[in-house]
DNA sequence: TTTTACGTTTACGTAAACGTCAATTGTCGA
DNA sequence: TCGACAATTGACGTTTACGTAAACGTAAAA
């Protein structure tokens, strides 16, 4: 009981095209093994989609999830790629605190349009 | 003194191309005053520079940027149209904090994977 | 006066991320 | 065995967000 999932189960799980999910396969980003012509799904393939459209929200291309899926994954031996990969982890992060404070802004920003609103709204009813 | 800037003012300002900046004008983001033919950019147009910017860094489309523009700048009259607006601002809201959350886990298994690396480098290194 | 810097419009080019359509191939229930 | 349905591969189309090049104007500096 592997749980091997069809193309079209995480489709609707996750409610993208079977199109997109056999273009991240063409592009790298997931390897499902096959069952004559059809793609076989485990659950860590489904984990990989799953990393793969949260990449997406936050607005990163496929090759740089690729990126981080290569971080996740890989076993490097040498000294020298660990500090690379330690770099490219400082990138990420400043990336997504910056990230973090866009959103904290544009959160206080929408409130204060929401309150503005409401008011106008109201006054409006009487 | 009303802070007139010029294209490439603003271009070394953000770090964005003269082209770039012409582009969101074509799209109805940007309405600077024209010299003749050259561009003047006031402090308003300076801000909503920035608006456009930090929506790019969240990964919203110019046209979602466009409609969180026309969100801050209309003054609807109708009651209706508040509700309307409301019910945006909403969802907004509800996409940025998804984003808040992808950004908290995806910060904490860079953590994980960072100090997984730094373990086998200094293992390495002895 | 010529070069340099900055600006303009127009137009074609391009990379990314799929959408869409066609032709084909199992596969399963009636 | 037939038709319906799901899946596959290929190929071309499309949208977004600019890049890039051509051809030109203007104004200041050398």
């Amino acid at each position: 009981m592997t749980e091997s999932l069809s193309i079209t189960d995480l489709s609707r799980e996750f409610d993208v095209t079977t199109r997109a999910i056999r273009f991240y396969e063409d592009e790298g980003l997931l390897h499902p093994r096959r069952q004559g012509r059809n793609r076989i799904y485990s659950h860590r393939d489904r984990v990989r989609l799953k990393l793969i459209l949260r990449g997406k929200r936050l607005g990163f291309s496929l090759s740089e999830i690729a990126e981080i899926i290569r971080m996740y994954h890989s076993e490097p031996g040498e000294s020298a790629q660990l500090d690379y990969f330690i770099d490219k982890i400082r990138e990420r992060r400043a990336l997504l605190l910056q990230q973090k404070e866009d959103i904290e802004v544009t959160l206080a920003e929408l409130d204060a349009i929401e309150t503005q609103c409401r008011e106008r709204r109201d006054n409006l009813r009487n």
